[in-house]
DNA sequence: GTGAAAGCGCTAACAG
DNA sequence: CTGTTAGCGCTTTCAC
């Protein structure tokens, strides 16, 4: 069983102070290097650890970066988008690497009021909003009471907070692009473009087009899901035939629920229909015909995003910041 | 900015005690209904939140409970999986639901001493640990230093610590029998059955092929990603020909992977090879064609997994518990 | 019903 | 280089 062992206990076995041995666990190099060992030996074989609600107590400093998965409602994108275990893992990776711990979290537990839960609470030192939503002011009521906060999001958004996210609009213009390239003439973006980030997508897409004076656009909106995706191409295939060559999905997720249901009325991808995700998600790659996408390096976001946060902690303004963003060619398109 | 209120301040503020405040936010049926109300209401005025970290140290509770992905290395398992984002997501929320606070941590950050880290290190009351591995001494180790430890893995393994896990003989079983109901006669297994899980998936492979004498089956060893499957099922085609005519997969993804193969070399599913996968992660549903699969019941796992380790922490001695499986019967076979 | 006071285990002045 | 000491902010026993 666990023997309650403290640093008092740990110090009156070596034989030194409390604040000895409470330096020599943390490496102080005030301490003699020959003590530093004894006492780091003396808890190893005690299986001692410093107590962590103590010294955050005592240091006003929990170590510990909140992460808030912040999605709309239970229908917009869902929790179950590997692309959100892809950022979440990668911050977590970032945060660790850091020295920091991850407190996963919802807003079911953390409420309206983020400053006072997270920051007063003294539950984390920082918190990671991983998805800006529809409506913003759960952030912005955090910032303002001096929440250290960075967004995972579109990166353009004027605010007063750091966002980092990927370049949306070169995206959306690339994918776009890429369609016409292929020949595609007559588009559909499937997607939300209320929500930021697919906005910008959505402004990529019109912005190739604008150049092409020979396609036509429509803009579909949908639940970003592959079922509503799938829901959707399906009723416009049964009401109106194929009254389109090219789609832009504004994720991999909704790109693969179209995929679906273009096979299943045997509409030929890419040869009558080309299409383009958004993320490069692992299934893109193993999807049949695999799936043309825009990828997002989410592993150089969080570490920018936690480098930002910690930017703050220590007093920095940091701003805003998009990573780069490329083209995955695959047979889709 | 945050105005650093403590407990104190906010007792001078109401003109009362801390030791009244501190039982007024509590919610201490000591407190007289009246002066509660005043005191919460004065803390909500002044966004007021009690300081966890001095909490815990007074307590000694952290009403955290700790997540561990227990990876075997890299090349395993990924992290991309899906369904490690399904399983983590719903313990979040059973935690949530019983009010404690989700650390998520993988072995770099814990090391392989669990106990000292966690528990000693006052940092959560108790560990959920994602996965067996294929060596479980860190688990065992964590258990026998008193750790308040469930593990989401196979629950037929014998050990003392609560599993909770799908009962994944009847899964492999069911899935294997399914194919050979539906016609399927040289089977191949595709997984890993050293792993906990895998193998009792395997152990129902076998024991569905042992009613059937005209049936014959190939255990096929990979890592369990869908590239190594992809990878697989390419050179195998390309080596042997088409030798088998069903495939039970031991993950989803692993199927898609396989899956892809077969259609790349215009092998039909189900027509010449059926297959069925395990998980039922969203991409089952929305590939084409959609796979059968084994269903896990995540969400009442979750439950279960944070009920045991509640019931550790009351004193008791849970034991592992399985959870029913559901044949998902798709178009893939 | 409420208050006074002790102490959870740690860290960092300050003093040697 | 090391020790003494004073809290960090909270909860709870004990007293009233």
């Amino acid at each position: 069983m666990a023997s309650k062992v403290t640093l008092a206990d740990l110090a009156k076995l070596a034989g030194v102070s409390t604040s000895t041995a409470s330096r020599a666990l943390n490496n102080s190099p005030l301490i003699k290097q020959e003590t530093r060992e004894k006492i780091q030996e003396l808890a190893k074989i005690h299986s001692f650890s410093l107590n962590a609600a103590a010294s955050r107590l005592r240091l006003q400093k929990t170590n510990v970066i909140a992460v808030i998965i912040n999605l709309d409602d239970e229908t917009e994108q869902s929790i179950d988008d590997p692309f959100l275990l892809k950022v979440v893992s990668d911050i977590n990776l970032a945060v660790n690497r850091q020295g920091y711990e991850l407190l996963l979290s919802n807003s079911y537990m953390a409420g309206d009021d983020w400053h006072g839960y997270f920051i007063s609470g003294r539950r984390a030192d920082g918190i990671v909003v991983v998805g800006q939503g529809k409506q913003q002011h759960r952030i912005e009521r955090a910032v303002e009471a001096g929440t250290p906060l960075v967004v995972w999001g579109d990166p353009k958004t004027a605010c007063n907070y750091p966002i980092v996210g990927s370049d949306n609009f070169l995206g959306g213009k690339t994918a776009t692009q890429h369609l016409l390239d292929r020949g595609a003439r007559r588009l559909v973006f499937l997607g939300e473009p209320a929500h930021a980030e697919l906005g910008e997508r959505y402004r990529g897409f019109q912005a190739a087009l604008a150049d092409c004076a020979s396609a036509d656009a429509q803009l579909v909106r949908i639940d970003i899901t592959s079922q509503a995706a799938y829901q959707q191409i399906n009723q416009m295939l049964r009401q109106d035939g194929l009254t389109f060559d090219g789609i832009f999905a504004c994720s991999d997720m909704v790109a693969l629920g179209a995929m679906k249901a273009l096979k299943e009325r045997y509409v030929s991808v890419p040869n009558d229909v080309r299409i383009v995700g958004f993320d490069n998600i692992a299934m893109a790659d193993i999807s049949h015909p695999s799936l043309t996408t825009i990828a997002q390096n989410t592993k150089q976001a969080a570490e920018l995003l936690v480098a930002k946060l910690l930017a703050q902690l220590a007093g920095e303004q940091p701003s805003s910041e998009q990573v780069a963003i490329a083209l995955m060619q695959r047979q889709s398109s």
